[in-house]
DNA sequence: TTTACTGCAAATAATTTGCAAAACT
DNA sequence: AGTTTTGCAAATTATTTGCAGTAAA
């Protein structure tokens, strides 16, 4: 079955109402390979139906993420990214210049991961870290 | 010479005009041992002299920063810290419920840096990630 | 029909900016 | 004196919320 199918029979099953608003956006970000924006993923909405609101984008990621069907990222400096829970485990290299946003492998973070646990009882979420930096192209 | 002054002479020798406001802001974050808020350090100045102003924090931070001798760090949720550069290299565990920051030790965090480096051209800021997640109070 | 969901507009919160007055050098 | 800084208030940006109307179930 469809990712995003999964996503609304899902809520379905919680006793959530989908909406025409809901299966829109749980469509956009299932099938979009990056995280959006609320901005972004309302913008795309948009160029489909009048029917939406930016504060419906923001209660459905919000009900989204409470409900574990998708996450939320910090991609710094107040923006904010949404995804889909199948957007698998990577941390985001974020160019601090040109605001690309590279998905980088976790590689050998699990290791610092359970260190943090050890020392400090700490336990992270390493699925969807944002580092912040300068890409090749920035760097000149 | 005593860290605040090195940043002040700093200053001076490129420049810019040493104001009372801007002493106790550099006070203030060299002596912290932690990151503030620029609601922080307004709040600390304000137990002290009705001379500032918040515009006053975020212009002389943004100074600062691009003077290298301070930096800033997103600690999530729109939540800005600021300190002065010799606050060390470090990963900020912050919980996403209490907000407590944890400053843990950078490990084997360069590597992954090597790593960014040599497979996507990113030369990332290692100095001051954050990491979000639960601390050992809040895992209950 | 019931009650969750949406649109709209107003409310927050954090940060930025224009401008005239104040104050370093 | 000359120019940088400050304070204040208004503007911005991202997000949230109250409320009455709309529409899933």
């Amino acid at each position: 079955m469809a990712h995003c199918q999964v996503i609304l029979d899902s809520l379905r099953a919680r006793g959530y109402r989908i909406t025409p608003q809901r299966e829109f956006i749980v469509q956009t970000i299932a099938h979009s390979d990056h995280h959006l924006s609320a901005e972004q993923i309302y913008a795309e909405m948009q160029q489909h139906t009048q029917a939406t609101n930016i504060a419906t984008i923001y209660r459905t990621m919000e009900m989204l993420c409470e409900e574990g069907l998708a996450y939320r990222t910090d991609l710094g400096e107040g923006r904010t990214g949404y995804a889909t829970y199948n957007h698998g485990p990577h941390i985001h290299l974020v160019c601090r210049k040109c605001k690309t946003v590279i998905d980088a492998d976790p590689g050998s973070l699990d290791l610092l991961g359970e260190e943090w646990i050890a020392k400090y009882g700490f336990k992270g979420d390493l699925g969807h870290i944002s580092v912040f930096g300068l890409c090749q192209t920035c760097q000149g």
